[in-house]
DNA sequence: GAGTGGTCTAGACCACGGC
DNA sequence: CCGTGGTCTAGACCACTCG
């Protein structure tokens, strides 16, 4: 089995079976042949199509199941990840109330409009200059208060019919309408955070003193292929709240 | 092949053999069978030893290398893992600065004291009332400036011969020490971030106006078994520098 | 009962590191 | 050259889901 995919890598000179198998697996996945939530073909059927075997196919979707890329349900299946069915609604959003209920957030939809994308955030998505740019403005609450403050950045070209009306009419999560009706997928993400002060606009849509203390979260998401789809600048009111993380 | 775990758990009533192979490896690496940086038997041997197939232990070393507790290296042979070697020191500290620059940090030993344990304190690291903590303070520095105030709480029992003699002799990771002399190895933590503001003292330390907004950062790790043994609390001022975290 | 993923085995061969 | 981990195969059997 020669390589199948057309990359060169530079240095590896040698690349396991499995990988280009995963390899293989990954663009069915970017092509759209299996969408999310759907079941992609049985171990045994894939094993025949790329004439390896079964434990060869298994390790490949051994690793795309650990990265998220796929769900192994045993008896059923093997499915292709979604936003849809998230556990408590937003995967990527690491803020949890101190008292550990659950803690269910409203949405507020502030902003919703098209411009010529500033340079900073150009750079961030890799868009050319003056390429357009969707900026959402949003509020989470929490029990009626404001938590959150978000400053979402987005291509224009993929998110073409994106507009006020489609997001207030949606229920579930956002990333979840952004795989339906855009195709496209946010599969891992980078964030950078600081504490700052409220500056006055931020103070008042979290009704917060001028200066408070806040925690600004800086995220960087990514589609197939590690290109960035989405900048989101989120301002965190952590009185009652904290970001969780977990080490190894 | 009947259960070798002596465990007898609520629900799974079936446990692969693999984990329980699994299982054994932890133990002799809680016991201190093989201690880290040593190599631990190959896998024919485990194989022998547990009358397994190597495929079988295999596995097992499979998820402790992704839970990093173990580390393979090809054609060498397969190690337990140790906060000796780290890339760039501090394994867990998620701080970075804004310039990708490495940013090597110096190290500022404040005060080291025994005491019975705060309430709080005594929660966190489960200790019984009225046994006695070790405190640190310390600060890390980046080019001089300071950047990060550390309060660090650590059991008393396990951590008996800990003096500010002891720390500040020492070169390398703090927790290298903590693996070499206290047979104290951290596994994993759990950190809750929140934005605060500089209060007098703090302010103080870390050369910022009072009230400046800083990151706090309150770490709780772990070692073998999920038993907690290190409560940490720090601020970072993150004009300069941000948390970086990866989302998956 | 049929089909899926999950475990376990045994054996062959490959890539890497060090003697 | 040998020993290590890494890949690949083929086949058996187990556990879970669903009709």
């Amino acid at each position: 089995m020669p390589d199948a995919a057309p990359v060169a890598e530079p240095t590896p000179s040698f690349s396991p079976l499995y990988q280009q198998i995963k390899g293989l697996l990954v663009r069915s996945l970017e092509t759209g042949e299996w969408k999310p939530g759907d079941a992609i073909p049985s171990e045994m059927e894939l094993a025949a199509r790329f004439k390896v075997s079964q434990g060869t196919v298994r390790k490949a979707i051994d690793e795309l199941a650990t990265e998220n890329l796929l769900i192994r349900r045993q008896g059923k299946g093997t499915f292709v990840a979604t936003h849809a069915e998230e556990r408590v609604q937003y995967r990527f959003l690491r803020l949890r109330p101190d008292d550990g209920g659950a803690g269910s957030l409203q949405r507020r939809l502030l902003d919703c409009r098209r411009m010529r994308a500033p340079l900073d955030v150009a750079r961030s998505l890799e868009l050319k200059s003056g390429e357009t740019a969707v900026q959402l403005r949003r509020l989470l609450l929490a029990d009626g208060r404001p938590v959150v403050l978000d400053d979402i950045w987005l291509p224009g070209t993929p998110f073409k019919g994106l507009s006020i009306e489609r997001l207030q009419g949606w229920r579930g999560p956002m990333y979840r309408l952004f795989e339906t009706e855009f195709g496209v997928r946010m599969i891992r993400a980078e964030e950078k955070i600081r504490a700052v002060g409220a500056a006055e606009e931020e103070a008042e849509a979290l009704a917060v003193p001028l200066g408070a203390p806040l925690l600004s979260v800086e995220r960087l998401s990514f589609t197939y292929g590690d290109r960035p789809v989405e900048l989101r600048r989120g301002l965190y009111n952590t009185s009652s709240h904290h970001y969780r993380n977990e080490l190894s």
